[in-house]
DNA sequence: AATCATTTTTCATTATTTGAAATTTTCACA
DNA sequence: TGTGAAAATTTCAAATAATGAAAAATGATT
């Protein structure tokens, strides 16, 4: 029997999910996440970081185990991500067909900039890279597919708000504070919003060392 | 107190998992794979099909959901992978720097085919499809990273096979049967076991249209 | 508007998870 | 090779939390 609310929010998020999740497997989600952010860890420390009994965590990681979700190098008697997971995360990108959509657009990009060309898709306050066209010239990837940066400290980060209105904006600036990461980082909401302003002329973002010294990078809303 | 095996195996696996496991955890996983391999799913199909009461099959959703694991699209009501799944699992591969060490060479192998050149591992039957280069002709993909392919139908798993040791060759050629695919594939231990050897004497496998019918590849090992 | 299918919540029952502590294993160092 | 400390694994009893049935809510379809 539920209260009625005569116009509230459509629903409460937060109650609504505390009250039907399952907490063993919450808490090991929790130890999975915080797993697969190291490279590398034994159960103990692993234990200890995320408050859990070593029993526990060992139990949340036999069960993983036994689904290949992580893995445990006999040597080193370190945890891993497993080839499961993988497995599972790589069919994120096959669900909208956008890598394969973008994959034309990136190569004419890399050719014609002979830059490598990165592929990156909004993510809460972060972009989440999801695929490159590699330059010729690359020795290494700097944003290997997976990787999370923050919106405000990247190219196609700026691209992205620079395509939102501004109320959506004015939410994303407003949540959190906009962490510095170098001398060129854009940390205050108004010289942000300048930028964006800037952008939205210009058609394109330009990341000037913003996020590391050395790095420049343009980038482009595709939609 | 345990019973003492006076000289029975190291130690029986499966006991050992199975006393260990959390088994809501074990049943969430299970619920959260078979959504992996399904393109979008509805709460009750997903209950359906894993045996799950949809109460249940409701929470565990609910609280990968509020992880990011999966996620609901709201028009069609069905349920997919999540980007938090996409980011943990880009972690196996950067475990190893494997896609990285491996990206020169098969840039080469690349350039001097003009093909695109696959890179993969084995797992366990299979070869996983881990990343790729790609000639400039090609469209699509026919092996985006997170492909599994069985190891006895593949090129690079015929290399991979042609590798081993005659005995772990043996270990995996009796397991199980070998699946035919197409009416080239290879599906009696002894014909395997030629092709294998004259892959070896080769220094590269062939695949003809052992998998697909029109799909011709070579491979070679990498150590 | 009424019906039907699906999703979500409630609730009592019961199985399961849990951590402490005991035990075993592992590994570093003598 | 032996010894001891730390880490991993197992046992066990207590109590929390998972579960499915059934009710309620939602939303689509006629």
């Amino acid at each position: 029997m539920q209260e009625k609310r005569s116009r509230g929010r459509p629903k409460a998020w937060d109650d609504k999910t505390e009250q039907n999740t399952i907490k063993s497997l919450d808490r090991a989600m929790a130890v999975f996440e915080h797993l697969s952010t190291l490279s590398g860890v034994t159960l103990s420390e692993l234990a200890q970081e995320t408050d859990q009994s070593p029993a526990t965590v060992y139990r949340i990681l036999a069960t993983l185990q036994a689904r290949g979700l992580v893995e445990l190098d006999a040597e080193s008697q370190l945890w891993h991500v497993g080839a499961g997971a993988f497995l599972i995360g790589a069919r994120y990108l096959r669900r909208t067909s956008i890598v394969d959509r973008a994959r034309p657009i990136l190569r004419r990009l890399m050719e014609e900039t002979g830059e490598t060309a990165n592929l990156a898709i909004p993510q809460e306050r972060h972009v989440l890279f999801v695929s490159q066209i590699e330059c010729h010239e690359s020795i290494r990837a700097f944003f290997p597919p997976g990787t999370l940066s923050p919106m405000h400290a990247s190219g196609i980060g700026k691209a992205i708000l620079s395509q939102m209105p501004d109320e959506r904006l004015d939410r994303i600036l407003s949540g959190a504070s906009l962490e510095r990461f170098t001398e060129k980082t854009l940390t205050r909401p108004s010289l942000l919003r300048d930028d964006i302003r800037e952008t939205r002329i210009r058609g394109y973002a330009i990341d000037d060392e913003e996020k590391n010294m050395g790095m420049r990078c343009i980038a482009a809303p595709v939609i």
